[in-house]
DNA sequence: CGCCAGGCCTGCACGC
DNA sequence: TGCGTGCAGGCCTGGC
């Protein structure tokens, strides 16, 4: 289940095996992804070369000279390098091959993911025009937060998990950060103050960097690995702990449902 | 067996 | 009217 510190993560892992390389061939084994691959993917990258990849949101996007190709993990994704010719397992979707024998495949058990392809100007993709700034990079200040959540009455947790407001906070880190924070998630946005603002996002970028540290020290495994990437097995403050004690203050930390999703905070440390 | 997990798009209802 | 906002539904499968 990709958060943003694992799509990172993944983008370490891959750009040094794929960029500056030439696709030998693409095989797309399941299409049905949340949009079909497109199908003419194979004739379009072929013998194409990979000019760079980055990441915007939890978009990883690879670049060629002629257009974009745009991969999503969704909530199961993972890709992975393998080498030589390793036959696919269930739910391994898509490959791009490498004409150096490298291969990059894509397994998605649920289907959540996306495999796109886009031609000029990246951010004017539909899916990438409307997102909000990116949480470690400098827009995101406690400044933004604050006048962005002006008169805003839905709960704070709900707008820091809204891609138009800062894109990759995800369940997870969005629990996380509100702990560290000290601030109860359902708390109406708009009543944050300018210095709560600014501490939420101090404490958002923290925890998203803190994964980021631990993912990299996992990615020596990235070649031929068995591929379970999955969490980082970090230690979470409040996120799954519903009925254990807080780990700073022993208060039993709560589980509540906020926009169909499960919210933990403790009562005590925050309010 | 049924439910839940999660990202994020889409569509609906509402109010200014 | 049109937009921003706030909800809810849907897509999937593995694991409990």
């Amino acid at each position: 289940m990709p958060e943003l510190p694992e799509v990172e993560t993944t983008l370490r892992g891959l750009a040094p095996h794929l960029t500056g390389q030439q696709v030998g061939d693409v095989i797309i084994r399941n299409p049905r992804l949340r949009w079909p691959i497109p199908a003419d993917l194979p004739e379009l990258l072929r013998g194409h070369t990979i000019r760079r990849m980055w990441r915007r949101a939890k978009y990883l996007l690879v670049e060629f000279d002629h257009g974009t190709l745009i991969l999503h993990l969704g909530m199961s994704g993972s890709l992975r390098i393998l080498t030589g010719s390793a036959p696919a397992l269930p739910h391994e979707h898509f490959d791009l091959l490498l004409q150096n024998g490298t291969l990059m495949r894509l397994r998605d058990p649920r289907r959540f993911g996306a495999v796109l392809w886009h031609e000029g100007d990246i951010a004017a993709h539909p899916q990438l025009a409307s997102l909000g700034p990116e949480p470690l990079e400098k827009e995101f200040t406690g400044d933004y937060l604050y006048a962005a959540t002006r008169k805003r009455k839905a709960a704070i947790k709900l707008l820091i998990m809204d891609n138009h407001m800062v894109v990759g906070v995800g369940n997870i880190y969005a629990n996380e950060a509100l702990f560290r924070a000290g601030i109860k998630p359902q708390l109406a946005a708009g009543k944050l103050s300018r210095e709560r603002c600014t501490l939420l996002c101090k404490t958002t970028r923290e925890v998203l960097r803190a994964a980021i540290k631990k993912g990299g020290s996992s990615l020596r495994d990235y070649v031929d690995s068995d591929g379970k990437q999955g969490y980082f097995q970090q230690e979470y403050f409040v996120y799954g702990k519903a009925g254990e004690p807080c780990r700073r203050c022993g208060t039993t930390v709560k589980q509540i449902r906020q926009g169909q999703r499960a919210s933990f905070y403790c009562p005590h440390c925050q309010r």
